[in-house]
DNA sequence: TCCTTTTTAATGCAGATGCATCTATATCAA
DNA sequence: TTGATATAGATGCATCTGCATTAAAAAGGA
């Protein structure tokens, strides 16, 4: 029986194959958004947090936990997007050390102009190197390293 | 019959979970590796490829295609590595422009030491998540993305 | 040979991230 | 209520990355 410590080829295949993967893909679709004048993928994925929670808005802290970045990371991603114009901070009615982040119309709107050029590059990148059910399949694996 | 441009929702789910997937085990291994007090990820891979190339060693040229990162990356990456005693810059012998890097005895040393914490990791953070036969099924798919 | 183009590597600067700390407010226990 | 602790968010500082540019040498063509 082997040691639980030790990883098998397999895994430490699949581990190496995950960061390489992963790395090649999002830098394509990166430089593919770029290269059509949009913002990076982290924006997109915030604001897109920012229209499901609807004109009640999010908390920074409930981003946090959404996007998996860390707290600064969170606060200054948000001072660049309000900068920006695509969503305003708002005063927080319950707990006056928060603030509700909400959508603006100028935000609505990037998230419009960034899914074509967005959905476009998934499929180039991903969805095209994949045999039918591949990534039902992929998505299913990789789901349990959540 | 379906727009080759518009990625099923099945890709759009392989995509969202590629990315998860990597930042949470990338973030957990790293972690583990900074808890007991060495140096991040980057730095095994470059040495890696240094013990691989064996003591003739490997131009930064060499090192960039390996790594996947950039020019002036690998030029700091270097920087910082021959500052910290892991490798030498030797001149070239037929490329008066370009440099060998060889790995010293310590960076081996560190190879050495960082091998154990990675390989536990590894296990924890993605072997241990996996039913038997999985890492291989999901190796396999992943290498379609390369 | 001479001149142009390419390739290799470094660097100045701006932008982004990690880390620790700080302020303000909320929560909770005595 | 008061005081201790915990939580939300911002910020200074160092580090790291991206981008553009530069310098030096190699390669190639007239």
């Amino acid at each position: 029986m082997s040691d639980p410590h030790i990883p098998t080829d397999g895994v430490v295949q699949a581990w190496v194959a995950l960061i390489r993967a992963q790395r090649l893909v999002l830098a394509r679709v990166e430089a593919d958004l770029k290269a059509a004048g949009l913002p990076p993928l982290g924006w997109y994925d915030a604001l897109l947090e920012l229209r499901r929670a609807g004109s009640s808005g999010l908390r920074p802290v409930e981003l946090e936990g959404r996007l998996l970045l860390e707290q600064h990371n969170i606060s200054r991603l948000v001072d660049r997007l309000e900068a920006a114009g695509y969503l305003a901070r708002k005063p927080c009615p319950d707990d006056r050390r928060g603030q509700m982040l909400v959508l603006t119309e100028t935000g609505g709107e990037l998230l419009l102009r960034m899914w074509p050029v967005y959905r476009t590059a998934i499929q180039q990148h991903v969805g095209r190197k994949l045999a039918d059910g591949d990534a039902d399949q992929l998505a299913t694996l990789l789901k349990w390293l959540f």
